[in-house]
DNA sequence: TATAATATATTACGATCATCATATTATAAA
DNA sequence: TTTATAATATGATGATCGTAATATATTATA
């Protein structure tokens, strides 16, 4: 009776697509400067489906930002698994702040990127990537052994010195903000109290 | 011979009111989501007259830039003459990661509302925005009696701390981000090498 | 193979954008 | 008061946006 014309977990595989295009796009160009034709071409799709999937742009802002922020976190688990040497936590401090995390913002945390513009955007996505940095900010602390106040601290100054350093046209001031910025966020972690 | 049908400076006037309409557009909405018209009309005046003041969006976008951290700076440099109590740089720690200045972003700060949206700007955008950072990692190193690397780390906690402050929506880890961010960029201040 | 249902593509709509061409207004000088 | 011209307004253009309606393509089942 019931016919099922495209394999089971088709739609759900190509909405993943769209989430995945749509976080890509938004991290290398912001939410505005990304058209939905954009990142549908990116999923290798059309525009007029995506209404299919998606009430409107926002729910597709929040999803997008949903997924990115927990693959970085999922990147940064990574990252400090890694190496054994060094605190893992400077080893998420060292590649967060690197100029390869710098320079390659399509694979890089959505929140330097797209936190100016989530300020303007609706509730819904706001309450979205609340919950994410929350999440964010706990990984952080947990990490580094500290409570969660000291790592906000913690995370706000690697959030903008990477911001800053990636809004810069000079070379020599962006690398130091990289490394003034690592080295802080370092001793901030072992010497405040 | 030459006659002047407008008053002496008449048109410079008009030209500075359109960057100062630009400037607390962007500092609210951003700069893609700001059109021509709608600054025009801040200014008092309609769409058209536009481009015999400048050539182009993006050019204005660096003006209003120049102007809005140029009009940040003064007003941190008042903030911190006005009280002689605590060290100046503490007043204006507090000032700049206050509830007030978070939640009056038409009157505040550039930098965490539109860094995000200057890494995507055009070369002269940049190059403008990078003099104006210099010239505020210079004041606050100054005002802190740092060098410029440990003012740069400071800066890049208050911008960070600023940014996140404004992007979430819960009021309790936004006053979190707020308060946690100025204790540490104290500490920083006279605690690190 | 034919059918039914769903996923995707094509096309269209109204709005808004940056920009430009042209018309109108305002005012200093004659 | 008239005139010349700079400053501003009006209106238009082509592009692109988010969104929606409709047509076409796809494929598991009968």
């Amino acid at each position: 009776m019931i016919t099922i014309p495209y394999p089971k977990g088709h739609k759900i595989k190509v909405r993943n697509k769209i989430v995945e295009s749509a976080a890509q796009a938004f991290r290398t160009n912001g939410i505005q400067d990304v058209s939905v034709p954009f990142i549908m071409k990116g999923a290798g799709l059309t525009h007029g489906g995506f209404y299919s999937h998606f009430n409107n742009k926002e729910q597709l802002v929040a999803e997008a930002c949903r997924y990115a922020i927990s693959d970085t976190i999922a990147l940064l688990q990574k990252v400090a698994d890694e190496e054994n040497h060094p605190p893992p936590i400077h080893t998420v401090i060292d590649y967060y702040l690197s100029p390869y995390h710098r320079d390659n913002t399509e694979m890089g945390c959505i929140l330097p990127a797209l936190s100016g513009e989530i300020s303007r955007s609706s509730e819904e996505v706001r309450q979205v990537y609340t919950h994410e940095l929350e999440r964010m900010i706990a990984f952080i602390s947990n990490l580094a052994e500290i409570d969660a106040s000291k790592g906000s601290a913690l995370f706000s100054t690697m959030v903008g010195s990477l911001t800053l350093a990636r809004s810069v046209n000079d070379p020599e001031l962006s690398a130091t903000l990289l490394s003034s910025g690592k080295q802080y966020a370092k001793e901030l972690v072992k010497t405040l109290t």
